[in-house]
RNA sequence: CGGGAUGUAGCUCAGCUUGGUAGAGCGCUGCGUUUGGGACGCAGAGGCCGCACGUUCGAGUCGUGUCAUCCCGACCA
């Protein structure tokens, strides 16, 4: 943010001035996106971001839709507490010890010291788990499908907004069945709702599969994730699912007569997608002029910009009344009737928040009974960017247009994850490639942790997520051991 | 948590080498003229120079410490 590279090309005048080009440093213009599109400030505590009404709004947008999904398929919301006794965390030896290095304690209350520390949940497994023993008693019980929302916090080092901060936003669902199959099935069916969130909402193309051995979640038997391709070529974890098996069940007396009269440890599962997604939408599709919000995703689907000029009146009027029309169409739309701002500030301004319409009404168009769009997802003075609508049309014209947008959006990063995952036979090739963030290669894998490991040390990239086996008629690119399967390997956020 | 860099107005930064009354551009406030890609004029407001201690007659400038931020690694949604 304070250093500039002086070996660049010299820049066209940029259509907006604050964002620095994408391409040159992602890093930079994550930040000045994230700032200057008013998404979230620097608080006063270290790590934490506030998110500001037009970044609650996307994880309003985002939570909408998720909430709609879990629901649709027999969820349903509860609350449970932020704070958790030390003692009830360190029952799963696996999960205490992975959470350990990032836990927050709380030490004292009231004034006083208390006698047994608490924990500020860096996830809820415990708490909800202990309650899940007490609520459980028979088969018929089952299964029990609940979703959180809440937040979390998590003492990571190194801190960015929305991507990994000390406290953020997420959903966490937790579920326990009478069999493994079932809570197999959840998993799959949750994850399968994830991968179809983040393509068709937040058009941000994934791969979703298996994690390997060392990538999983502590105390988990399972995880399977969504993974995001960053245009750094880096990749991002987007969601999390996880067979629990019967784990937490254990360590948690989560137990149920059977129907055979037996007693058994329930199956559990957990499954979250945190506002690290909103992080992942605004890398993939941002631009140098700042952000692209996918139609689905965006508080505002259009904004409305007047060109007063000297029919001042009948401009605002009519802007006016198109705001109400298109409110009362269903289409969420905003009317920028700030008098101090000319139309280029407002041009630029709405450029930066990644509104994907923007209608344009002037003098010009009152005579001529139209009004003017410009589409976000396409570049100035590209075919298309900019068309006039008859004004009676626009309500009918956006709901096809955002259909548009949309897919061009997500063809656009489709088209990009596509050509930066790359298999390889070749194991020099292979190294190299990790090495240089080429994106997601894809390797004939052993599955074996040293060989991971070893990746890891020399390239610091490491499985995303595996793919499908198959016969395991060959050997593995990274290490020559037999391979049982396929993987991604890529430097992940 | 290791290595590197940076902290001066809301933002981007100059001033530090050689200590001597705090600067620019943009933004902000008021009035007027403007309005199809960031308007112009005039008038204004805005600063414990990150913080602490030290050196000095005197510190934005020199020294030590500390905190924060950014970059590169190690650890993670």
């Amino acid at each position: 943010m304070r250093r500039r590279r002086d070996d660049e090309e010299p820049e066209k005048t940029p259509l907006v001035k604050e964002i620095p080009p994408k391409a040159r440093d992602l890093s930079e213009w994550y930040q000045a996106v994230c700032y200057k599109a008013q998404l979230v400030s620097l608080a006063p505590v270290r790590g934490c971001v506030v998110l500001r009404p037009y970044g609650f709004a996307l994880w309003e947008r985002l939570q909408a839709t998720l909430d709609g999904r879990f629901k649709a398929t027999g969820h349903e919301n509860a609350y449970f507490p932020l704070l958790i006794p030390e003692r009830l965390l360190s029952r799963e030896a696996e999960h205490v010890e992975g959470f350990a290095p990032e836990v927050a304690w709380v030490t004292q209350g009231g004034g006083e010291t208390l006698t047994e520390r608490l924990a500020i949940r860096p996830t809820s497994e415990v708490v909800i788990g202990t309650m899940y023993a007490e609520w459980l008693q028979s088969y018929r019980d089952l299964p029990i499908l609940i979703n959180q929302w809440a937040n979390v916090v998590r003492w990571e080092k190194r801190t960015r907004p929305f991507l990994r901060t000390l406290e953020f936003l997420w959903q966490e669902g937790h579920t326990a069945h009478a069999t493994e199959r079932e809570a197999a099935d959840e998993v799959q069916q949750m994850l399968g709702i994830y991968a179809d969130v983040a393509e068709d909402v937040v058009a941000v193309p994934v791969y979703a599969g298996e994690k390997s051995q060392s990538e999983r979640f502590a105390g988990a038997t399972h995880t399977f994730s969504i993974e995001a391709l960053m245009p750094d070529g880096r990749a991002l974890q987007a969601a999390t699912s996880h067979e629990l098996g019967q784990n937490f069940a254990r360590a948690y007396n989560i137990t149920f007569s059977a129907e055979d009269q037996t007693l058994q440890h329930a199956w559990t599962t957990s499954w979250g997608m945190s506002w690290r997604m909103i992080g992942a939408m605004i890398m993939v599709h941002g631009d140098d002029r700042g952000l692209r919000i996918p139609p689905r995703m965006a508080p505002y689907e259009a904004v409305i910009v007047p060109i007063s000029g000297t029919d001042g009146a009948d401009v605002a009027n009519a802007a006016r009344t198109l705001l109400a029309t298109l409110r009362d169409a269903g289409i969420r739309a905003k009317l920028d009737d700030r008098m101090a701002l000319r139309p280029g500030a407002k041009f630029a301004d709405w450029d930066i928040r990644g509104v994907p319409l923007r209608i344009e009404i002037g003098a010009k168009d009152l005579r001529d009974g139209v009004v003017t769009f410009v589409r976000r997802d396409r570049e100035k003075g590209e075919e298309g960017a900019k068309t006039v609508c008859p004004s009676d049309d626009v309500p009918a014209r956006i709901p096809e247009l955002m259909d548009d947008i949309q897919r061009s959006l997500y063809k656009q990063a489709r088209t990009f994850l596509i050509e930066h995952t790359i298999a390889t036979q070749d194991r020099a090739e292979f190294y190299r490639l990790c090495r240089e963030r080429a994106g997601m290669i894809e390797i004939a894998w052993c599955e074996r942790p040293e060989c991971e490991a070893h990746v890891k040390v020399e390239t610091s990239a490491t499985t995303r997520v595996l793919r499908v086996r198959h016969g395991g008629d060959t050997v593995c690119t990274a290490c020559g051991e037999p391979a049982v399967g396929r993987a991604y390997f890529a430097q992940s956020y």
